[in-house]
Parts: structure tokens; sequence; C-alpha cells
DNA sequence: ATTAGGG
DNA sequence: CCCTAAT
């Protein structure tokens, strides 16, 4: 693997290792912290760097931490440059702040996370992260919201720096970033507005120019979408909703296809074969840098040239944010339609088509990145210190890109995109990469497991043959590292499974987990779950015909001996109708004696 | 954190 | 198995 670098953001690339000197002091050039390929090509940072190298800031907060550059460390500035550097960022900031918390003085909730996001902003500042945003197009209005957008996880604190950092600079984002900043406007009653909220007052509209491909817009850009169409937010986080009713208000029709669609013009086109989607794609693999937003907008440059340059844009929103001094009540009068919006949209929830979607995405080969954006209510939530990435399965392609959703713990808070862009299938350059990763992670896994497959082995002799496909797993994991997370369930386990259902009655899974599977610790109580779930199905289904000891579906996976079917249908049976009391006493009693006459062989 | 269900 | 909503 490459060492981790910064590189200017404005593309120019920089020496392998080096990490330039003004970095550590005020100046306001965007950087990206890259990798460098083995053949030389940079490649943006993945999640797993990332935190890698945040950990690493953690440790020790005073100095960078490029893997490969640390010696430069010693000459950063360290504090120096940045207070002052900092004051002058601040005073646009502060002042609008005040000013505003004046007009409409937020709930004191909403006064600390403001406060909280500031102190945020600050510490990123003193810290000697830097962060990143694209910086090739850092001179793209959209792009350099979107990196101020963000600026409020923690744990994403090295990519997002740049917040502070555009401000003094490059581009006069910053009236971008502070005006949004410190309107309270969007500092909704429930509390759950997002931080980036504060930051975007205004719908970008040039997401409905061109052609408008819904399905590959992720539900934060829906919602964008949303808000350029109706001139409102909206908290509602149903795809399928959002599409429609964009696509209504798109095209003033009613009848909108449940298939992709692209909309141009204002009219509905099938969504062929990804015409247009497919160049803005291309591009992307070309330059590899772009970021989501600059897909979209260079998709909508074709149509227009305007917006595009942020001093205009800049002014226009706060003119614009200065002649709708109603936003606010906007914002009331509005609230209403949101709660039935987004009650409507929880009560429809059932077509949560996000696998249709992602597989549609892949198999069609689309264009489409995917912020992801999980908004949880905060609750109390002090974000917590640590944040869980979670890297999501197959992601990236093309040489950049990477993983995908993170959720900061109950920090409600949105991850910035910001150079993510979702493809195809892994390529061989991330593969290691993501092997490496999931060989980690699955490390401790392994161990148990194999220590546990001996145990099984002891126990149930009988189940050889899973102990068998167990192995196998444990081998392939070992070697081919293939599959996921895929443990075959053995006999054994199903035995524990049933037993402890019947103990303890189907749904107390913890409890059942806790008992039964002590020592299988990836038995997460939801497989217990969904193994159960597929007993019954197969207890029930089977329960015709067939006698024989195994079914004849797939001789794949281990077959389960109709006993223990017969075993899990009386338990259904009897927990499904009437069934708080019985568990353990004598119903426990029948079912050991039923089982044991009649699996015999088996245990 | 757990549970229920859909995919 | 994964994901999410709801508790």
């Amino acid at each position: 693997m490459g060492a981790l670098i910064v590189a200017e953001g404005n593309g120019e690339g920089l020496p392998c290792g080096s990490i330039p000197e003004k970095i550590c002091a005020s100046d306001p050039v965007v950087y990206q912290l890259v990798r460098v390929e083995g053949d030389g090509r940079l490649v943006p940072a993945t999640d797993d760097e990332l935190m890698e190298v945040e950990h690493l800031l953690e440790d020790d907060k005073r100095k960078f931490l490029l893997t490969e550059a640390k010696e430069h460390s010693a000459q950063c500035p360290s504090d120096e440059g940045f207070p002052s550097n900092m004051s002058d960022l601040e005073g646009p900031e502060g002042p609008l702040e005040s000013e505003n918390l004046e007009v409409d003085p937020p709930t004191s909730d909403a006064m600390n996370e403001e406060e909280r996001l500031r102190l945020k902003c600050e510490a990123v500042r003193h810290s000697p992260d830097y962060m990143v945003v694209d910086g090739q197009s850092s001179d793209n209005p959209k792009t350099s919201k979107i990196g101020v957008d963000k600026v409020q996880s923690e744990s994403t604190s090295i990519r997002t720096a740049t917040h502070p950092i555009c401000l003094s600079g490059q581009d006069l984002v910053q009236s971008g970033c502070a005006e949004p900043c410190s309107d309270p406007a969007n500092e909704t009653v429930s509390g759950r507005s997002s931080v980036s909220e504060l930051y975007s007052n205004k719908p970008d509209f040039s997401l409905l120019k061109g052609e408008v491909c819904l399905d590959s817009l992720t539900i934060r850009e829906l919602q964008e979408v949303f808000r350029a169409t109706f001139g409102r937010q909206t908290n509602v986080k149903d795809k399928l909703w959002l599409k429609r009713r964009i696509a209504m208000g798109l095209t003033n029709s009613c009848h909108v296809p449940t298939s992709s669609f692209v909309i141009k013009e204002n009219m509905i086109v099938p969504n062929k074969v990804k015409e247009a989607p497919c160049r803005v794609q291309r591009n992307v693999c070309r330059t590899g840098f772009l970021t989501t937003d600059q897909v979209t907008s260079s998709a909508s440059d074709r149509y227009e040239h305007s917006s595009k340059r942020h001093p205009n844009q800049t002014k226009d929103q706060k003119a614009l944010s200065g002649k709708r001094p109603g936003k606010p009540l906007l914002e009331y009068d509005t609230n209403e339609n949101h709660q039935t919006e987004q009650y409507a949209a929880k009560r429809i929830r059932k077509p949560t088509k996000r696998y249709i979607e992602e597989l549609s995405e892949v198999d069609l080969m689309d264009c489409n990145d995917r912020l992801i954006s999980s908004v949880k209510s905060p609750g109390h939530g002090e974000p917590s210190p640590k944040s869980q990435i979670k890297v999501d399965r197959d992601i990236i392609a093309q040489g950049n890109l990477v993983t995908r959703k993170d959720s900061l713990g109950g920090s409600g808070i949105r991850i910035p995109y910001v150079s993510r862009v979702r493809r195809s299938r892994p390529r061989k350059n991330f593969f290691d990469l993501m092997n490496f990763v999931s060989m980690v992670g699955d490390k401790r896994e392994l161990k148990t497991s194999n220590s546990e497959e001996e145990r099984d082995k002891e126990h149930v002799d009988h189940a050889g043959d899973n102990s068998d496909a167990n192995a196998d797993i444990s081998q392939a994991m070992e070697t081919g590292h293939k599959r996921k997370h895929h443990r075959a369930w053995t006999l054994c386990e199903v035995l524990k499974l049933v037993e402890g259902v019947a103990r303890y009655g189907a749904g107390r899974w913890s409890e059942i987990r806790r008992v039964s599977f002590a020592s299988h610790s990836y038995r997460t109580s939801v497989d217990l779950k969904d193994k159960w779930r597929n007993l019954l199905r197969a207890s029930f289904a089977q329960e015709p015909s067939d006698k024989g000891a195994r079914n004849l579906r797939k001789p794949t996976s281990m077959p389960i001996p109709t006993p223990i079917l017969l075993r899990v249908r009386e338990l259904a049976e009897m927990h499904s109708p009437a069934g708080i009391e019985f568990r353990s006493g004598k119903f426990s009693g029948h079912d050991r004696k039923f089982v044991q006459e009649k699996e015999p062989g088996f245990l």
C-alpha cells in the first residue's frame, strides 16, 4: 500500500510523503488526503485509511500523522499559525451568529448544538488535521458547500476541517458558510435539524436542470431536489415517496411510473440504458476525483452555465435569504406538512427498495454515487468519540473511492461524502485493502470460531458433516476469504436454538443467545431470530410429503433432520396461539421427550 | 440495546 | 445475512 500523503487539493500532486509546510500555516488551500498507489497514482484515501490517520491524530494532536511524513511534523508550527488565523476566520462568523441569535433565539438545545459546532470547528482548526475536500473542485460552489456542509462529525473532522480553511480562503464560500451557519431558521423544533441544514439555505436549483435521474440520487440528494422543486425542505426519507413527489412536481403530472425514469424538460422519459448518466460516470472515472456533487453539477453544466461561480452564488444566497425573511415562517407553515409527510413516509415505509435500487445500480452500471446520511435523532447524544464506521460491502471501483456509509454514534450528523463515488465492483486495487480490512475484522471471529468448532465436534460428534462445513468455511476465510459473514449453522447450533426457544420462548433471543450461545459469539440475537424463522418456514413447508430426514431442497446447506423440524413446529404452534405461560415446566419436558424419541440418531 | 420484519 | 423501524 502506498503512503498516505496530503496532496494539494487543486490537483497538483505533491511529492510522495511530503507535507507542504504551508499546510501548517494558515494556508487556505484545500487538501485532500490521498494514498499513493504503487504506480504513482494518487488515490483518495479510503475511510479506513482516514480512520487510521485520524486515530494517530488522536494520539498526538499536535503532530501530523501522515504515515510516511511524520518527520515533517517537527517542522510544523503547530499552534502558532492557527490562532491568529482563526480569529480572522471568526470575524464573520461570530458576529453573524450572535446577531441571528437575537433575531430568532434558538432553543437552548439549538444553541448548544451551535456552540458545540462552533467549538468543534475551532478544535478542528487547532488541531493539525486538515482535511479535505476535493480540491480540484474547490472552486465549484457546490462542492464547497458540501465540504462545509459536513463539518459536523468529529470523526470525520479530518476530512471536514476544510471548512475553516475554506473560510479564509480560496473561495468566498465562506459567506456561504458563515451565513448559513448562523441561520437559526432551520433549527427545527425537533432539534433534529442537522448541522448541514445550517449551512445550506438555498435550494440548489441546478439540480433540476437537464436530465434528472432520481433513481441515482440518495435520500439526501432527493431531499435537496425536493427542496429545489418545491421550495421547502423535507425530512422525508422515503426514497420512493421523494422520487414520486419530485417527479410529480417537475412534470406537473400525477402519472409517475414506478419503474426507473429520467426527467427531462419536465417530461418523464423512461430510463433507458443510462445514456447521459453514463457519460457523467465516465467522466468520473477519468478524473477519479469528482465528488458526487461534481457529478451532478457537471451534468447540469451541460445545460447551464450560470450558477457556477460561487461569488455570484453566494451573493445570491445572501440576497435571497435577505429577501426571504419569511423563511422561518415558511418553515413554520409547512411544519405541519412535514409531520404528515413524515408520518406518511413512515407508514408507507414498506418499500425499502434500497436493495433493488442498489442492485440495479450495479447491474445497469449506472452512475450513482450515494451519499449516505444517516440521520438519527441525537437524543441527548454526545456524539460518541469514536465513530463507528462501517465498511460497506462492495464498494469502490475504478481506482478511487471507497467505503460509503458511516454512522456516527447518535450524533445525528451527516458524513461528508466528498469524493465518494460508489460504483461497480471492487477492483483489484482495492481488493487487497478490502480484504485486509475484512480480515482484520474477522480475525477475532475466526479465532473463536475455530476453537468453537472444536468444541462443537466434541459435544456433538454426530454432526460430523456440519463441522466439516464449518471447517470449510473457516478454511475458506483463511485462504480464499470468499464469503463474508456467512457461517453455516451447525446442527448443534440449531439444537441449541430450538432448545432455547423451548425454554425461553421465541422472541427472547437475547436471552437465548446469552444462555445457549455464549460461546458462539458470532451468532447475534438477530441471527437466532432469522434462523428460527427459517426453521419455522422449513418445518411447515416440508411437512406434507417428504418424510426423509433431509429436505430435498438444496443438498448444499445442511439439511435439517425432520425430527427437529417437527419439534420446531411444535414449539411454533405452542407459542403462537396462546402461549405466554408455557415454556419451562411440563412442556419443556414434553418437548424433550418428543425429541429424544425421535432423533436419537442425530443427537 | 432488542425485537420484528422486509429484502 | 443485512437493514430498518419501532420499542
